[in-house]
DNA sequence: AAGGTATTGGAATAGACAGTACAGAACTGT
DNA sequence: ACAGTTCTGTACTGTCTATTCCAATACCTT
């Protein structure tokens, strides 16, 4: 029918939420856009119709396949669930031990960045994240439910007030990274946090 | 000599801090800074050099103020030191229901925000967040021993990694907050924090 | 090969941005 | 009262912002 797109739509939006995650939604311009796509301002536009829009995608698209990754170490039946959210929690120190911006500072997370720089003003992204945390601790709770029947969870707090206890520590384990936390103090928040959760 | 002031400088820059909380750094404009605090341009730009260096000023009188209001609950003696640890996670928990945005969202930390938003690429920033970070954990720390030692603060785990645990703690709290808990959500992470540093 | 349609690069737009220049106002010490 | 100095309101910079416009291009269908 018509000119075909250059470009893949899905590799310049995983290149759009790489800059988003690094600099923040504000401090990030479109040109920034253009160059890290390699497109120009009229097929951004042409494709995703606003800076905002793009975001919202961008940001979509990033918890998506965070959720996911988090979700396939939580889902091993085979192991005891205490092992499976130890793993939750190296996973985490993990990725923020090899995401680093220029200057060897960690990346943290794009979605506890969001919460902290727009979720107060932006409802759009509020509601994008609210249902990703939602789903989030839907999957920590059934973990913790099921460490409480197999015995490696603690039974004297219910899965709820774990599972966002869980939330918070991973939220925690971001921040410090990115106030410059080295591995090894994230290790010991991580271990810490396990001592909540023990039976 | 000349011409006094005809505004309180400590007034302005706690205006300012307030705008820097509640809209963050770049998405404050000199124009939002100069409706905060009543003053033209002028006397901004005369008094404070830059929008940066106001900035700056801002998150140290915040930092200041907070920590030093941490401080407080946590060197009252009298009491055994988890009571006061306890006390500390109270009073975070008590300034995030207060603090919020016209929104009804909460404002968070600025210290944290900052941590997110700017430590990765403003180093002026990431040195006085540093600063009040190890300021902090120093005060976790000696609360911690002396849990140690009167037996209310688990010693299985060292002071340090419980110290990084807590403050890890208070930033996930931070985090929750501004995604949207509640106040009866952030007393179930705090309580199950507690657990952790129970003998 | 021709017509129709979507994509593309580049220039243009209007407004916001941080910061400055300057002239006059307001105060103090003499 | 006056000189000296600092403050303050206004108007102004040049640069950057997100977004739009348009003409040229490239492709698919027929």
């Amino acid at each position: 029918m018509a000119r075909p797109r250059k470009f893949d739509e899905e590799r310049a939006l995983d290149a759009a939420m790489r800059v988003f995650w690094e600099r923040g939604y504000e401090a990030t311009s479109t040109q920034d856009l253009c160059d890290a796509t390699g497109l120009g301002r009229s097929s951004i536009y042409n494709t995703f119709q606003s800076k905002h829009d793009l975001f919202e995608r961008a940001l979509a698209h990033y918890l998506d396949t965070m959720t996911a990754a988090q979700t396939a170490v939580l889902d091993d039946v085979e192991r005891p669930a205490a092992d499976r959210v130890r793993a939750l929690l190296t996973q985490v120190v993990e990725s923020e031990a090899e995401c680093r911006i220029g200057s060897g500072r960690a990346l943290g997370c794009l979605g506890v960045n969001t919460v902290v720089e727009l979720a107060g003003r932006d409802p759009a992204a509020a509601a994008v994240l609210q249902r990703d945390t939602a789903r989030r601790l839907a999957a920590y709770r059934a973990v913790l439910e099921q460490g409480r029947r197999d015995g490696s969870i603690t039974a004297s707090r219910d899965p709820e007030a774990l599972a966002r206890f869980l939330n918070a520590t991973v939220a925690g384990l971001r921040v410090s990274s990115q106030g410059g936390a080295d591995r090894t103090e994230l290790e010991m928040i991580a271990q810490t946090a396990m001592d909540a959760l023990a039976p």
